[in-house]
DNA sequence: GATGAATGAGCTTTCATTCAT
DNA sequence: CATGAATGAAAGCTCATTCAT
């Protein structure tokens, strides 16, 4: 039984190692984006050697992209409405809301990334010369934006046959719309740009403006 | 006389080269983001030596800098409303955001990075060690984001005083909404990324939002 | 007597082990040289943890040196004539160079490196400014070069004796010829380069090559 | 014609440094192999700057492969008979062998290497798993390989076709051995390994092993 | 002014070696 | 004894920047 303790210590503190890992990358690559964010900031962020990070991931692309896969699994989860059916479609709504804000408020500041995707530093050697459009886009990624779209959707599709929204939303447009003010604001907790602020009241009139603009 | 006109010339490609090198180092910043566009490939793009780059400009930075402060520049001035008199308000917002999405699409895609100003590569130096707060702020650009702000607000105040839109919005707010939505749509024609789609039932689907959100 | 045996077993088992990392060194610097065979991988070729390694050899180095003495001290027991007495020398000789072939032919690689022995890559941190005589030569290995001349040697001074070789020849110098020759097409069985042919008739007019210069 | 001077003087810089680039390549392949040979022990040796190693050479590959072609086209050169017509054919391949030991004794080390090409350290990226066949093989000095060998065989048909040299010679075989032996020996000078003798005496010993093996 | 050859700091990645388990 | 996670020095290579021409 020792034994069993002893291999799952050691066990548990290189997973705990390789979260920490992962916990760095996401702060570098989120504040100093993908080229700026040096493997060696985030190994020393992480408090372990620069070889340590290829034990558990296979360049610094991959670490990329699973901290990108995890971080945007990680918001979806913690925006999706919890108790959709007793509740008004715009409450539904606005509860999505917030629950982002909040996530990207308390959590690592990746979602500012989500909103600039493109913006990120694409790894280095994809483009040599110039006219060649962006690969990018980790599917397990994309899934998820669209799924988030569809979820909104469907809360629109709901409030409309509630009764609750007008009922000519062209509603794939229109949770577009939300979907991409929920991610503007969302990440501008961690913009620390004083030109995009982020106070209660801000957030309080987009919520009030999604509203008036799908409310009957 | 002869050599007034000759130095005069001399400036005149001195200028011209200047500007090649800005649209250059647009046009490789936008697709490459900060550290993947090397100033040999702006220079290349220019058409001119690696060493003329620093007669112009202090260093990648300060080229970064003046190439961002320039977009904003004129993208604001293409947004600007022409005859705000005669029109109502609402036409007004329209024009603006069309016009903004215009200037995009028409011009090198800078204005992609608007949006995501700070998850734009930083400049590789300056962060050594992480908790840092980012500088980045051309101020002349940052004035221009306020200016647009204040003028979106200032139509809104027109539209409220001709009874024309909601009395009781929080006109600095919403302002800020619009804003952001205006510079979001504007920067997806140069995302190229099907998630983020750029049809005209898009952009209909957003100008119809906003005014359902902003009219009485 | 039963801690005895059991620590015999171990003993066993451990030599076992050393003899597995010895095989698999061999055959990993012979397939990838010095440095393309890595401590990880030669371990892994072995069975064995990358640590253990360490308990039998002190470094990379020293396992190098262990290796390649081992395998000269084999192909030179390879060669060894048998029954010296009853055959004319000529036949000694030809018995010589062909057991030479076949033990490399059906042996780990390495006395392909024998030839190359200088070429092989040194161990990487003795060097470091140029002008620098290399070290290297495991001393038993020379001494068994020694050998293997001397052996050769003494078979031409007999054939001298009986009448059977030119009285003439160099002693000394014809058997290096001869040894160098021996390691030359010993070892083309694993250059697997075309240029370098490793042929039945090849080796046949080799050892005519060979009689005719030293038969009277 | 100042211009033309200058413009001609930087030209000539620069070619002197790809030059001394070259040579330093090659006394450090030759001495320290091919990952011994770091690019920055190359670069210091030749006195220059790290990177401007990568103006001249894509990699360290590529400088290897030029230092390759080149010293074999130097070696073959230098090798090539004279005069061929007038004198006996074992005065031209006397010529030819003394020649090639001439050429590498006052010549950097890499004709080294030519004898032990396969034991060079094969490029790193290549064999990943261990069963992999070597690929190397720079063409154009396979070329030269041949060419040496067809050379030595047409020296020695025409000495067969003079009476000069037995007529049952395996034409092919007998110059690969004697091209082997050309090798091996001009290399000897750069192994400064006491086990591999180069005095002149060994020299006079293989020539005259080598013509008592050939002529009648 | 304009050039581009040259520099060298700094990046990502590998791997011999150690040591807690 | 044996393991393999962890280390960190050092490698190959890039690129912002300078400066002789």
């Amino acid at each position: 039984m020792a034994g069993i303790i002893e291999k799952s210590r050691r066990q548990q503190e290189s997973e705990a190692r390789r979260d920490r890992i992962l916990s760095a990358a996401r702060a570098c690559f989120g504040q100093l984006g993908y080229s700026g964010a040096t493997v060696g900031a985030i190994a020393r962020e992480a408090g372990v050697s620069n070889g340590l990070l290829y034990r558990f991931f296979r360049d610094k692309d991959h670490l990329f992209e699973v901290v990108m896969t995890e971080i945007i699994r990680d918001w979806v989860r913690a925006m999706v409405p919890r108790d959709t059916a007793s509740e008004p479609a715009s409450k539904t709504l606005e509860g999505m809301f917030r629950r982002s804000v909040e996530f990207c408020r308390s959590h690592p500041l990746l979602p500012a990334m989500l909103r600039g995707e493109r913006a990120l530093e694409l790894p280095r050697h994809l483009p040599r010369h110039l006219p060649r459009h962006l690969p990018r886009g980790s599917s397990a990624g994309l899934d998820r934006i669209h799924a988030h779209r569809e979820l909104v959707a469907s809360i629109l599709r709901s409030g409309i046959d509630a009764g609750e929204f007008r009922a000519d939303l062209d509603v794939l447009s229109v949770a577009d719309v939300i979907c991409q003010l929920q991610s503007d604001y969302s990440s501008r907790a961690y913009r620390r740009d004083p030109s995009y602020p982020d106070t209660p009241e801000i957030l309080e009139a987009v919520v009030r403006f999604v509203r008036d603009a799908v409310v009957n």
